[in-house]
DNA sequence: ATCGGTGCAAAGGGTTTGCAGGGTA
DNA sequence: TACCCTGCAAACCCTTTGCACCGAT
């Protein structure tokens, strides 16, 4: 895979993140920067960066999916359906593998717990 | 809410599934079984029925939505990164409390697992 | 009879694709 | 130089909307 200006410019916004974006803010964040890149170059990178898991996707329920570069130690995340903030938790004392029957495995990365934050209880 | 034959097919539909259907597929299923019904009268009841809390949306990576109609009792879902296959969980003992910071609140029915099936694995 | 529900067709938004030109290795 | 990557614009798909008619209460 090749080290162009677009791609060097997509992953410095995805880094400077400290949570998932939505790949409306990928694509408008972009344009903002670096209005010489298209958007068809974003959403053709982001796809690949997802077919070579370097991304990853989070899907959340009306609003698209976010996305998040891939990081060292899996953590999952928390959706408030109140404010609509999405945060990243990181408790590595979880077990969800309890919560499948045996035989499932389960991928901490994709997991998304929503309810209700303090502030919107 | 009136009740009609649109609404009613609909809801057939939805209750003869025993795991959550994609948007396009209540669409097309209804348009196959009664061809008379228009796809805008699917997507308005719908979104009539998120609004009123009778259907639950379940959102996957990269494949749009699931919806299901609620049902009595909580419970949560898996969804196989190999087949695809998405079904529901009943564990009771489930305990995602613990999983987020104090002062936050999870609601089990929004919540999907991934990863892979015994079949996938 | 009323007013919410529906069909139709068109618009809308976000994402993908074909193609020719441009930049990286 | 070779080939991947990119810009551009159009196509695409799914979903939403405006409007007039229909039908459930």
């Amino acid at each position: 895979m090749r080290k162009t200006q677009a791609r060097q410019a997509i992953v410095d916004l995805l880094s400077k993140s400290d949570r998932p974006v939505p790949a409306r803010d990928i694509v408008l964040g972009v344009a903002r920067d670096r209005p010489d890149i298209n958007k068809s170059t974003v959403y053709r990178f982001i796809k690949s960066l997802l077919e070579s898991q370097q991304l990853i996707s989070i899907p959340l329920p009306g609003r698209g999916a976010l996305y998040e570069l891939r990081r060292e130690g899996e953590h999952y995340h928390f959706s408030c359906e109140g404010c609509q903030e999405v945060l990243c938790l990181n408790d590595t004392k979880l077990e969800v593998g309890r919560l499948v029957p045996r035989g499932y495995t389960v991928s901490p990365q994709n997991l998304v717990l929503s309810g209700l934050c303090p502030k919107c209880s």
